[in-house]
Parts: structure tokens; sequence; C-alpha cells
DNA sequence: CATACTATGCGTATATTTTACGCTAATATA
DNA sequence: TATATTAGCGTAAAATATACGCATAGTATG
């Protein structure tokens, strides 16, 4: 068979600090789009399996490991890149703020956190594959507690809220949300408070993973 | 670059006629797998894009022309094929019963449609993309009228009913189904009515896809 | 140190949606 | 004509979602 299409792996991660959901890009060191902000990827090595893959080109350009990674979309137009053929998987990614900051250690000086609000210009179809993950973690969010990937592992409870406002982009209320996130029985509420600024300290609270699988095991269907 | 890696597309095609879901398998001429039954499918030429290849492949493999198709996911498992490293992009495709039957002049002489509750043993993972396949439907159904693929454009309520209590695997009160996909208001009731067997004859309906365009655009929610 | 301010945490009343199921209508068949 | 069978409409009760009120436990301020 004659065909030379290259297949590629990308990474969409998706960040959350001071109430902002962002992105982490990479500067392209090379032409085309030299210069030019980009979703971190690259090439998939022959023994290597797709989720290795991105994997790899994650901490190769950004020094960063992931932990909640699922695949996004194939995207294969034959012009999406102008040197030639290549179809490339793409991945959607989250990471919470403790692992948020950026390994200095990498060949990724030019790594960098964008907020989704707030985007460079992106070079190939990225402006399309990045809009494609934004919509899945906004769909993603109300049906699997992926919200716990993105916070650390004890939180207060507002940090939750906070997060799920802003992921949706729109007011929540406050109580009712409590009830139903409560309701679900898949936080465990520990004895810890924190207190930042004024107001009343916050109990501390943690996802409850094993609650969770199990749960879903049964068929019990999370709702936000 | 070094990449020898071959990209494909495989299409699970999924039909309803007498109450059951079946899938379009065909039946492989050559090693590996000969004889074996596989999902259809092949490789990508250089020129065209992935939904082109799947087009293709289909029309060539098992002469059916699809209406519906989307892209599942991507399979990528460096052993998947014991040949050589082949990457498949595989596609869910649905089909009206009146394009149901397969046609006779293709090279798919070994074509055929398979109840899912009585499939064959498959070729390479495709149980794997198989089962997947499934579940997407299962899950898809209920949040996109994706029922209207699978049924004559028009259709007496009951035949509606009976989908999605096939492919859900469940009982569905009639009457309360009944209201709610109503209440949708995306179907027009017809001034036709059929009459199958004994019982009152039904009035026709018909999917209004403008209507549900609109709807789905102002962001109203269709779910079962 | 009293008073205001702020965020947390719990509760309750009302509206909306889902669920369960009774009943009538129109046709085929015995 | 009686009976079985599928279609079509409606209503009551249960469960969920929504809209708020208010006490609580701290910090900030005069």
């Amino acid at each position: 068979m004659q065909q030379s299409i290259k297949l590629s792996v990308d990474a969409v991660v998706f960040g959350y600090e001071s109430e902002t959901i962002s992105v982490l890009l990479i500067k392209r060191k090379y032409e085309p789009f030299k210069g030019k902000w980009a979703i971190p990827g690259g090439f998939v090595l022959d023994s290597e399996s797709l989720e290795e893959a991105v994997a790899r080109e994650l901490k190769e350009e950004t020094g960063i490991k992931i932990n909640y990674l699922e695949q996004l979309y194939t995207f294969g137009k034959p012009d999406r890149d102008p040197r030639k053929r290549v179809v490339s998987v793409a991945y959607f990614g989250l990471i919470k703020p403790s692992a948020f900051k950026l390994a200095a250690s990498t060949d990724a000086e030019e790594a960098q956190w964008f907020s989704i609000t707030n985007l460079p210009e992106l070079s190939f179809d990225h402006a399309e594959i990045l809009k494609l993950a934004i919509t899945r973690l906004q769909a993603k969010i109300t049906y699997e507690p992926i919200g716990f990937e993105l916070l650390d592992t004890k939180f207060p409870f507002s940090d939750l809220e906070k997060l799920y406002s802003s992921v949706l982009g729109r007011d929540i209320d406050r109580r009712n949300f409590r009830k139903k996130m409560l309701g679900l029985n898949i936080l465990d509420e520990l004895d810890e408070k924190v207190s930042k600024g004024s107001g009343r300290p916050a109990n501390l609270f943690m996802f409850n993973k094993n609650r969770y699988f199990k749960l879903k095991k049964e068929g019990i269907i999370f709702e936000i």
C-alpha cells in the first residue's frame, strides 16, 4: 500500500487557578508557524500506544505529568498541516493546581498557561481542537466528577462551587449546589478547617474515588 | 521521521428492523482472520478526509450509503493488527430500514446483518470497538433524537417506543414516553393512519429536523 | 471591644418534573 | 356480537429542582 499519512497526538491540558480555567500551550520553535502558539503534541512512535505518545510528548514539551487524560477526537482533514498529510489524535487532560507550575527543567522554555478567555492566535487547526475541548469540558463536568482533577486533594466547598461556576460560565446557587453535591455521597468531610481572609472558616472536603466508582458500577448517575 | 504506522477507518453501522438492532459485518477474504467476520473498513487514501474514507469503504464493501455517521473513537494499541502497526479511526453509523437491504451489486457477497444479541466471533479488536459503539448508541439515543435515523420517514408512535425499548434494553412506559416525546415538539403528526394487525390504527408521525435544529441552537436540551 | 462585614452552613416553602397507572377509542378476530 | 389488541388521553402522587431566609463563626474597623 502506498499510504504516506503521518500520525500525531495533541494534548489540550486544562488547569484551574484563581478562579480561572487555563490551557497549556507551547511556542513553536520551527516552521511552519514558527513563533506561534500551539497545543503540545508530536508524532507517535512505532512502538508506543497513543496514550504513551501523548504522555511522552507532554512531558518532553512542558515537563508536566498528567493524571487525567482521555481521548477527545481525531482530526484528519487532508490540508490541516501545510507540509504533509498529518492526522492527529487529540487528547483532553486536567491537572491540579499543585502540579500546575511548569517544570523549568525541560526543553520547554516556551510553555505557558493561557486563560481560555484570553487566547493567543493558534497554529494549524488548533483553535478548532481547543474549541471542541472546551465544549467537552463543560459537558463532562456536569455528568462526571472530573472537577476534582482540577482541585487540590483537600479543598473547601466554595472552591468546588467556584470551579463549576467558571467552567459553566454562569452563577450557581450556593446552597442548592451544596445540597446536591453532598447528596451524591462522593465527598468526605474532613475535620480540618481553612480560613482565607474574612468570613467563617470552611471545612475541608476530599473526593472519595472508591465510593464514586462503586456507585458508578451500580449504575447511579451523577449529574449537576 | 521514520514512522511507519498505517491509518485505517472502520464503520460500525446499526440498523433496526423487526424490533431488533443489528450491525453490519463483512466476512474477511484475506489473511489475517480470513473467513472471520469483521467491521467494514479499510485504509485511508492520502488525498481523502477520514469521513470520505469511511463512506467509500462502506460503499465498496457493503454497497450501503449512510446518512448518519459520526466519529466514535480511535484505536491504536501497537499490537491490534498482527501484521503491522495500524491505527484505526472508528465511526458509528445508523441506517433506516428502507435502505437496510444490502445491495447485491457489489464486492460484498459477504456482507451481512447480525443482531447485536447474537454476534459471531470478530476479527482484530473489533469486539471491543463494537462494544463501545453499543454503549455510545445507548447513551446517545437518550440525549439526541438519533432514533429517527433508524426509522422510516413516516412511522407510527409505537415504532419509536419499541426502538427506544430495544436499544435501552428495558421497558418504557408507553404513556409517559409519548407525553415526553411529543412535549419536545420535534414531531409532526400527519393525517395518515396505518393499521397493522389488530388494534386501533395509529397515526403516522414525522421527525421535524428544522424545528429540532432550531431548538438545539436555542440551547433546549432533549432528554429521555 | 462593640459593631459591621463576610463567607459558611442549614433549612423550608414552592414550582416543576417524573412516575405510576386508570380509562376510553378504534380496529381485527373469534 | 363479544373479546382481544393496540392507540391515545388524563390525573394523582412522588420525587427533584429552585428560590430564598437566616443563624453561625470568623475577620476587619472605628
